[in-house]
DNA sequence: TCTGGGGTCCTAGGACCC
DNA sequence: TCTGGGGTCCTAGGACCC
């Protein structure tokens, strides 16, 4: 463990979906804009310029908080495929720089620049190059945090944000943090900030002085690796694996919120439908099989519950997928009670579905065939056009409308 | 403050097996 | 009858991230 420290680059960028609902409508530059839903309708920010956050609006938010917050505010609907287009834009820069590059999210990636000096120069410079880099071939601004870890590059970035760069110099790193609060670390949360505090440890420093036995002692081996992070280091999971590994999918889910709580079955029932069908056919865009099946359900009141079965044979067929979601519902829906949101979660992956009999498994083949071509007509048509209406009476099936907030949120940008 | 959607990882208890 | 100790799988829930 001795070896040359590495140099690890992160790159996040700055208000990302903000700014690129900025590049389709420039008159949105220099305003209070928040993206993520309409004003007054049921949902949370998924990112909030930086004008708007000036009063206070900030991501996770509740759509009619940030309103309160800063009435003038536009407001405006997610693109989940501009975003995914810009991405790979800024995937594309940032891989003509450096060949191990890992995106982290849609918004952020790390580079592993350790001895590219001779072609890019020292890692301030070389970081100072990319950034502009990006800028010219995108339009977007980001900031970068280098560092001789993941950690320490990206709580680098994030105090470098907007449009910044930050070296943390190797064998600084624990001067670095010290004065950084607890929640500056990724992974602490509002619980742990809560648990930390109650033994007196508000900053990272303080946490660093604690030895690694008292921590384990207190949060297990989360403790460990909060140690280790409070140090500089990689310490567990994901962190530590190198850069550019490619990691595949463990789960796949979609779910939806109801713009008003809905007791009625037939409705709830057909939403499940629609939701099976789009798992089914991530599922099968994937080539993955999925063994356990989970249904997620919310009440009006916010409580919630999930209930997974595992099947004996894993599928990626709408139909098979429906029937058990449809049994864990009917078995745990408390009949009539207001529901404010419904989820299906696909898990345990098997590449590739262990068959049955020969007959079964040919049987199994015509249907792959039948959805397959279904998915190309959606694609061609939307996705209200192909509905595959086994096991439901005729009519039953809720219309399906595109879901202006299928995207994901942003934490801290 | 009336709380989206899509993920990952961890814990904990019970079943079941040797 | 007064009862071990792992290992693994399954299920439920929760913290956290973007």
């Amino acid at each position: 463990m001795n070896a040359v420290a590495k140099t690890i680059f992160h790159v996040d960028m700055d208000a990302f979906f903000v700014s690129v609902e900025e590049l389709f409508d420039p008159s949105l530059k220099g305003k209070a804009v928040v993206v993520g839903g309409q004003r007054g309708e049921r949902g949370v920010v998924a990112a909030a310029s930086y004008e708007a956050r000036k009063f206070g609006v900030h991501s996770a938010m509740p759509l009619r908080t940030a309103e309160k917050h800063c009435p003038h505010a536009i407001f405006v609907n997610g693109h989940p495929e501009r975003y995914r287009e810009c991405s790979e834009k800024v995937y594309g820069v940032l891989n003509s720089f450096s060949p191990l590059v890992e995106m982290a999210s849609i918004d952020e990636a790390y580079l592993d620049m350790t001895g590219t000096e001779r072609l890019h120069g020292p890692p301030l410079r070389a970081a100072q190059k990319l950034h502009q880099k990006v800028k010219d071939q995108t339009q977007l601004n980001c900031s970068i945090g280098v560092g001789t870890s993941r950690l320490i590059a990206k709580v680098s970035s994030a105090k470098a944000k907007p449009h910044g760069v930050l070296w943390v110099v190797p064998g600084q790193e624990a001067r670095f943090l010290a004065p950084l609060d607890v929640r500056d670390i990724p992974g602490v949360g509002k619980v742990t900030e809560k648990n930390l505090q109650a033994l007196g440890i508000h900053r990272v420093g303080d946490l660093a002085k604690f030895d690694d036995n008292f921590l384990e002692d207190k949060f297990g081996k989360w403790g460990l690796a909060l140690s280790g992070k409070a140090r500089g280091f990689d310490a567990g999971g994901w962190f530590d694996t190198e850069v550019g590994g490619e990691s595949e999918a463990k789960s796949i889910s979609h779910e939806h919120t109801y713009n008003e709580d809905t007791g009625d079955a037939q409705q709830l029932e057909s939403t499940l439908m629609r939701l099976s069908e789009m798992v089914g056919r991530r599922l099968r865009e994937a080539g993955l099989h999925a063994r356990t099946l989970q249904l997620k359900l919310r009440y009006k009141d916010f409580t919630t519950i999930t209930r997974a079965h595992s099947l004996a044979t894993a599928t990626q067929l709408d139909t098979e997928i429906f029937e058990q979601i449809r049994i864990l519902f009917r078995k745990n829906w408390k009949a009539g009670a207001a529901v404010r949101l419904l989820g299906v979660h696909a898990a345990s992956f098997e590449s590739a579905a262990r068959q049955g009999d020969l007959l079964e498994g040919d049987r199994r083949e015509r249907w792959k065939d039948v959805l397959s071509a279904a998915d190309k007509l959606r694609d061609r048509f939307g996705e209200s056009s192909v509905t595959l209406a086994s096991g439901l009476k005729a009519g039953f099936r809720e219309r399906t409308h595109e879901n202006p907030a299928g995207l994901r949120g942003k934490g801290k940008e």
